[in-house]
DNA sequence: CGGAGTGATTTA
DNA sequence: TAAATCACTCCG
């Protein structure tokens, strides 16, 4: 019935739109899909992945994916104990040391109190996955540092280059150079996308495009 | 490296190859794309493309598209209801009054107990595509009746042309002036290639010919 | 290679 | 079981 429409999202920040696309044939003909676009019409496919593109910007606990609206007292949703998650420590971070703070007091305090959830310490691999992560987007944001002028060698070991960013939240986390090669020319284009869009504002930002540009690495 | 050598495929009859590519940018960078070639070369990009070209020739139900392998068990995988489907019913009829069955009868037959999964029936559009396909195809095959030998007018609304062939396929649907009209280009050139190639010794090979040829006229 | 559309898997 | 998320297919 023509659900194609975009049609803006109050509950977002202004610019999201919201989309519903009825499935027309295959198993889960008549079941529908929610997406939702940014203001510079990158498509969103689901609440986590929104979450990480927003990350503290917008607070999504109430926020129910499907109407597109704000549920009170749908707290039941949204995972609390992601605040502590690799990655969130990583935005958490970031935007204290953006703030003049002590970085490395304020990460080492965090880390003493934290404790992974169970179920996120099982899945080793996506762990690892989200510190690299941030460490790749954390080394895009140092622009002063050349981290892929070079096709290959002294840059993208540089120790220094991951030093202060990555190192806390890296721990028994081993790069190893056969992981840089695999990377290097995904990490070439998370670069280029970057200075493309002149979006380099937002760490989260940043490790949500490089979660999709990487994906499938560990698959 | 170079994975683009071409492997035989024996799951598949003598003389098919396979072939995999992997993508090297992109945001998909990594994965790969999966081809096979026919013994003539003609190359295959999906498991529908391939299926629709062997037709009853060969049981793809168990086969993997990107393993090249059979996989007993996976019935669960590609859709049994299919067997039931306009452009299947097609095939199915074409083979037996090729081996000298009284073709009315059998057709009956299977309309009789055929039932469409709801799913199927949803898709109008695509069910009509498919019996379209499927009467162009035999169309093209009656070589004792003209049928593309005016620009328009008689030959094309000829009743006799789509009498037998498709007629018990289409029940429900009607082709109009204005819809051979549409297709009338279209079909000048399938009618032009199949000559060209030779190949018109199968209606499912012709189905799919035709189906590329006319892609692209409901989208 | 991209991405919409749909299957498969996971979560609640 | 259904809903939500994720992954993949397939064709442009």
């Amino acid at each position: 019935m023509m659900e194609r429409r975009r049609t803006d999202c109050p509950a977002l920040p202004p610019g999201w739109k919201k989309e519903e696309v009825i499935r027309k044939s295959g198993l889960s003909a008549g079941k529908s899909d929610v997406y939702y676009y940014s203001p510079t019409g990158k498509k969103f496919r689901s609440k986590p992945q929104l979450s990480r593109y927003l990350g503290n910007t917008v607070d999504l606990a109430c926020f129910d994916f499907r109407t597109g609206k704000m549920m009170p007292g749908k707290l039941q949703k949204n995972k609390q104990r992601f605040k502590h998650d690799p990655l969130s420590l990583a935005k958490l971070f970031w935007e204290k040391r953006l703030k003049g703070l002590r970085s490395s007091d304020v990460t080492e305090q965090v880390l003493r109190t934290m404790r992974l959830p169970k179920g996120v310490q099982s899945i080793g691999p996506d762990s690892s996955d989200d510190t690299l992560l941030s460490a790749i987007a954390s080394a895009l944001h140092m622009s002063s540092v050349p981290i892929m002028g070079q096709t290959s060698g002294a840059a993208e070991k540089n120790p220094a280059i991951w030093l202060n960013t990555s190192q806390p939240l890296c721990k028994a986390f081993t790069i190893t150079d056969e992981h840089i090669r695999e990377q290097e020319i995904k990490v070439h284009k998370a670069r280029r996308s970057l200075e493309e869009a002149l979006m380099a504002d937002s760490l989260a930002r940043a490790a949500e495009n490089a979660r999709e540009l990487l994906e499938g690495k560990t698959t």
